[in-house]
DNA sequence: TTGACAAGTGTATCTCTTACACAATATAAT
DNA sequence: ATTATATTGTGTAAGAGATACACTTGTCAA
């Protein structure tokens, strides 16, 4: 029963976003790099240890902000991840979340106390990662490209609206896939997450795009 | 920096098992009787805090096996639960997980040093829970509802197989939706998760009916 | 005005989903 | 044995959604 008592102690929570953009049809990443032990030099995902006055998401957020300035994203979290030498400082376990963001957004230039750089990696070079973050973010990948299909979750990423030759390539980008145009427009247009806005985007040599918004609203679906 | 020190200590990690069975198309859970403070005397799902030395799904086995006498079934994880006030004791972050199963499979009569008693409840006759649980049930339904669809998970809940009306009546139970027949059956053998086995079940003054076995492999489907 | 470039649009086919009714196989009762 | 009863097993037609595919429209630049 003592050794038992002991098996729980000094165990710690950490809270990891993977935050996502697209620029020019190629999906990245947001890396900062370390400046402390353990990992010293090494890329990582933002994130940190959770306070004891915060839920998760609100921790996630904190961190999302003190090492990049961003405030205000839409973040959902996916899975936990618990190997047992994951950290090799103490037991953690990290609860993982994922965001997409209009990379503009993002102040890059912030420094803080533990991290000294941050930059965004498209997604197929990747440097080797500290703790088990190469896991974290292949599984957040997956996450992610569950999630885009029937959710207004690329709202965050297009604020402003979207056109539908954008829209496109962003999915392309993010499910690593061709579409055809008439198909993709019919699709998105079919599952209700966009309305027109009645403008058209700059001209640049060549036909206008109509200019669509995401809705506020998420509708479930029936699941059989 | 003291400050911040402070709010990390004395956190902790629950693995918490939602573990479901149906009996004569009722979905049920399986919830112990705490016979320790916090909550004693209050039910709550099988779980308790994690070791060390085990990655979450071997902590949240060996917590299924200690108060149930369960081994060798297939749980999913699905969700990590922090609200801040979730224990009283300390500050603890909760990882879920699903599993469904034969109930008669289960050894009810365990007792352990933390619980004393263990029974099914259906899902829609379920006492007050003790910590977060009630939320961990609700979101850990939700879940099974999901993963049934399209993944041979109930191949625990059918170990010796199947006949295509129990399966349905079992899908009902969980899905609390009712299907016709012919299309059901053409839906899950189109599916690939199940197999004829050439045999029939036992006569009961109507016509025996075909028993099928689920499939070692899951097929993953494309995504858009 | 013409050429280049990307955006916008419709239709035919196929696949999957849904709705629906009768025949087959066993036991139990007469 | 024949009949009644209960439950399993099966096919087809209509509708909805997914896929494949080519020409027209609007803008800028030459």
């Amino acid at each position: 029963m003592d050794v038992k008592n002991k098996l729980y102690k000094n165990q710690g929570i950490h809270v990891i976003t993977a935050l996502f953009t697209v620029e020019q049809g190629v999906t990245k990443v947001l890396l900062i790099k370390r400046k402390n032990e353990p990992f010293l030099g090494d890329w990582v995902l933002t994130g940190g240890a959770l306070y004891n006055n915060e839920d998760l998401e609100v921790g996630a957020l904190r961190e999302l902000e003190e090492k990049t300035g961003i405030t205000g994203v839409e973040i959902k979290q996916f899975k936990a991840f618990g190997k047992v030498h994951r950290s090799p400082v103490m037991r953690m376990v990290a609860v993982g979340f994922i965001g997409i963001i209009d990379s503009k957004r993002v102040n890059l230039l912030r420094e803080t106390s533990s991290t000294s750089n941050a930059d965004w990696f498209p997604i197929n070079k990747i440097p080797p990662l500290g703790f088990d973050h190469e896991e974290i973010l292949h599984d957040a990948l997956l996450e992610l490209q569950k999630q885009i299909v029937n959710s207004n979750m690329l709202k965050s990423l297009f604020p402003d609206g979207v056109t539908m030759p954008e829209l496109q390539k962003t999915y392309e980008a993010i499910l690593n896939k061709k579409f055809d145009r008439r198909n993709f427009r019919k699709k998105m247009l079919n599952l209700d997450l966009i309305e027109d806005t009645n403008t058209s985007d700059k001209f640049e040599g060549n036909k206008p795009a109509k200019v669509y918004k995401f809705k506020n609203k998420i509708e479930d679906k029936d699941i059989f």
